[in-house]
DNA sequence: GGCAATCTGGACTAAAATGGTCTGGGTTTC
DNA sequence: GAAACCCAGACCATTTTAGTCCAGATTGCC
């Protein structure tokens, strides 16, 4: 259905709670709480945060994670790359040599685009943006120019599943 | 990962295989054949084309498929929608009152906004793009704009999975 | 009429991904 | 040395996905 994985979400919205209190360190268990998510989620979403760089984490009494980067110089997208691997919408959308049937179907290159395109949407929002804490707006320019349009189709009739 | 489903992803190649042959009825078999897709899969896959209206059924002897309209007017959003239900990022990415947390994180506008952005790359690619025949770039204005800037940052480092 | 080719609908299963928990360590400060 | 932390990974339950199979219904042809 084309979405991200619920601890990829979880972990937009941790970074988005350190994001709010920045240069402050806060520890996992509190994290948990602010986010209304399980404590052992919410850790070992740090841990992977953590082995990613997004956050440093300082150990044993009075320790916890604070933000490594400051907010808006991360973007949705490397969250994405860092927790579930780069964007792919198919399995040939990344490149050739991935399909077998590659030269009968054709689909490839179409997907590629579609690809590249999501991808340059999730490079330009970013974490202080998700925290809704972004200073002026600077990184909006293309998804202002996606928004603009009025007539924006609306999904029609999805099937139940 | 930010990926269809392999199902949504034969039906476009099934669809393609249908596009190259306009206002030709071919039968699942030979549609696997010529798609290297199983039998049964294919089958299936055409069911559910034929129930969402992009193909044409024709049941009995010299029955088979064909497309239901021409392969220009039919978008990947559509075919999406119909297959695996409108794109959705995240949960709270659809509009508003689906996340109970959705007060305290405020993360939702934000991945609303990359969600649009996704729907209208996809809608901007027909079906004969995606078969290799478009006849000459009309619906590619939006992704030319995505293709044009140089500086397309590929994905740094992704933790193995 | 009967047979063969075709679609139809659904049940079913196997495999994989996902979400989440638990346990058993290290570290640091007081 | 004890309390409050983080760290690493195994582990399990559930859900989703992919794919198969089978028992009809329909149509054209001989």
């Amino acid at each position: 259905m084309i979405r991200i994985s619920k601890m990829t979400d979880y972990a937009t919205v941790i970074l988005a709670a350190l994001a709010h209190a920045p240069g402050c360190r806060q520890t996992a268990p509190a994290l948990a709480e602010r986010t209304q998510l399980g404590a052992a989620t919410v850790s070992k979403v740090l841990r992977q945060l953590n082995n990613a760089g997004f956050v440093r984490s300082t150990r044993g009494l009075r320790g916890g994670y604070e933000l490594a980067r400051p907010a808006a110089s991360i973007s949705a997208a490397e969250i994405l790359d860092a927790l579930e691997g780069p964007v792919a919408v198919t399995d040939c959308s990344v490149g050739q040599g991935q399909c077998e049937i590659e030269a009968t179907c054709g689909v490839g290159r179409a997907w590629q685009r579609v690809n590249l395109a999501i991808r340059r949407s999730l490079y330009d929002v970013t974490l202080a943006q998700l925290a809704g804490i972004d200073s002026g707006g600077l990184h909006l320019a293309s998804l202002e120019r996606e928004l603009r349009p009025a007539a924006m189709p609306t999904a029609p009739s999805a099937p139940g599943r």
